[in-house]
RNA sequence: GAUCCCUUCGUCUAGCGGUUAGGACGACGCCCUUUCACGGCGUAAACACGGGUUCGAUUCCCGUAGGGAUCGCCA
């Protein structure tokens, strides 16, 4: 019998107290590819248990995000905080074996010894006062959390599959609560319970839960259940090299999506940063899932860089295919404009569309560029190209390019190429001496692309007129 | 303060005891060229510091400095 190859089951496990953030993102997509490698499952899991700060619409905006990402997962979405029941359950077993006590310290008093701690310059951490007690002791009034029996002398390994081996005194972890006094389930407790029930056999999450991994091995360890391996990736970091936040990168994935980057390109660029497989660098998704290894993740922050995105959006901008490129630059035309580009307007977008992309590194970038097409005469012409055609020069130059261009038969690239450059063999006038004028007339501009292409877009009857405004002021 | 983690060009990284320390982005220069791009070629640019171990350290060990994370009845 084959038997079947050590089934591999992550989870993105996002708390909704705001949008899907490009750390959070970078999360999603290791974990992806990680299942996705081992051909194993990935699965959603919704950290709500803080009914404060949990809000729907983030919960929207983190599944819209992932699927911008093109990030799928498997199964129905866990929302955690319909499980507290479960949560509360696993406290009271850890309760009944010995293995979690009753704490009746108040909040206030926890807080004072924290202070005291501090003051003294000591490690600040519960110091146990309740793990001993008779449960006689117990004031009548209070309502007491339950907090697990961590112990207190060796040291707990972890063997992380990016940190490598990482050793902590026990004497170092302190008795952490399971159960409020309300009698709801704490996060430390609500991760370990769910990602057990769920399978869950690796957690790959940022590096500021490395420490959290030592205290939630106990409650593993103590129920008696497999611990998964852990795999604890470097947070990134802001340009500067301070954590990142909303001044830099810590935008949700809709706002790079808002600034006209393709999802793939953000995939990838996602995936370079902190990850290397030798000098690749341009890896498509396929590519990456073949390639995807938790060996190949870095330990140290990265700084997030706009430049090296734009870079890669810009790749990937070229191998776009044109009609996709066109549904998605013509609302950003249409925003800009005011107005809904017609039928003729995408269809000179279309056609213009390996032109443009060419010389794009965003969509909006792209967009900028394809406004001349959709543009109504008399067309709006800028500084740039006012100085090219306000010269007596320029205008007998149009007007000769009017005339030549007006008796063309064959409207096509080949045809306009052959006819200008005859023209400007017969003149005796350097072939970019007539291009640059005709081209700020053609779109009010002094970048495009190639002249003869913007002819063949834009047609006969709307060139010639573009031309005659500009002869004509 | 305590504990843990990190440190190769400006940035992302390759390197896993012996290399002219490689690639990419960015920068600069040249070429191509009707503009802008694309593309091609090239230049500058790094092993944080100090000790060990070793015939030999960017690579292994220990310090120092700098950075980061965590120390809640938040997640």
């Amino acid at each position: 019998m084959p038997q079947s190859p050590a089934p591999v089951v992550t989870r993105f496990a996002p708390s909704p107290t705001g949008f899907l953030h490009i750390g959070g993102a970078r999360t999603a997509l290791f974990n992806w590819l990680f299942s996705r490698h081992h051909g194993g499952q990935f699965l959603l899991r919704i950290e709500d248990t803080d009914k404060e700060r949990s809000t729907q619409a983030a919960i929207d905006a983190i599944i819209a995000g992932l699927d911008w990402l093109g990030l799928d997962h498997d199964g129905e979405i866990v929302f955690q905080s319909r499980r507290a029941a479960r949560h509360a359950e696993v406290a009271h077993a850890l309760l009944a074996a010995g293995n979690a006590y009753r704490c009746y310290a108040s909040v206030e008093e926890l807080a004072e010894m924290r202070e005291r701690a501090k003051a003294e310059g000591k490690p600040i951490r519960y110091d146990g006062r309740w793990r001993d007690r008779d449960a006689s002791d117990a004031p009548p009034d209070v309502a007491p959390v339950i907090r697990l029996r961590a112990p207190q002398d060796g040291e707990t390994v972890i063997d992380d599959l990016v940190q490598g081996t990482v050793t902590i005194a026990n004497s170092q972890l302190d008795d952490m609560v399971l159960l409020r006094s309300d009698g709801s389930p704490t996060y430390m407790l609500s991760v370990v319970v769910d990602d057990h029930d769920m399978g869950i056999t690796h957690v790959i999450r940022g590096d500021d839960h490395l420490t959290n991994a030592f205290r939630q091995f106990h409650i593993y360890d103590l129920m008696g259940w497999d611990v998964p391996r852990f795999a604890h990736i470097p947070l990134i970091h802001g340009p500067d090299g301070a954590k990142l936040s909303k001044r830099h990168g810590a935008l949700g994935v809709e706002a790079y999506r808002d600034m006209g980057y393709l999802p793939e390109a953000l995939r990838n660029y996602l995936l370079r940063l902190g990850w290397g497989h030798g000098d690749d660098e341009i890896i498509p998704t396929e590519q990456a899932i073949e390639w995807f290894d938790l060996d190949g993740v870095g330990r140290s922050a990265s700084r997030f860089d706009f430049a090296k995105l734009e870079n890669l959006n810009g790749h990937y901008l070229r191998q776009a295919d044109d009609q996709r490129l066109v549904s998605l630059v013509l609302p950003i035309v249409a925003g800009k404009l005011g107005r809904t580009p017609d039928a003729d307007a995408a269809q000179r977008t279309l056609l213009a569309m390996p032109g443009l992309k060419e010389r794009a590194k965003t969509l909006l970038e792209l967009a900028e560029g394809a406004l001349f097409l959709t543009e109504e005469r008399p067309l709006a012409v800028d500084e740039k190209a006012k100085v090219l055609l306000d010269t007596p020069e320029a205008r007998e130059i149009l007007g000769h390019a009017y005339s030549g261009l007006k008796s063309v038969s064959d409207w096509t690239a080949e045809s306009l190429d052959l006819t200008l450059r005859n023209m400007s063999e017969v003149e005796g006038i350097k072939f970019g001496k007539i291009a640059q004028p005709l081209r700020a007339a053609l779109v009010g501009r002094t970048t495009s692309p190639g002249i003869f292409d913007v002819l063949a877009v834009l047609g006969r009857d709307e060139s010639l007129a573009r031309i005659a405004d500009q002869i004509n002021t």
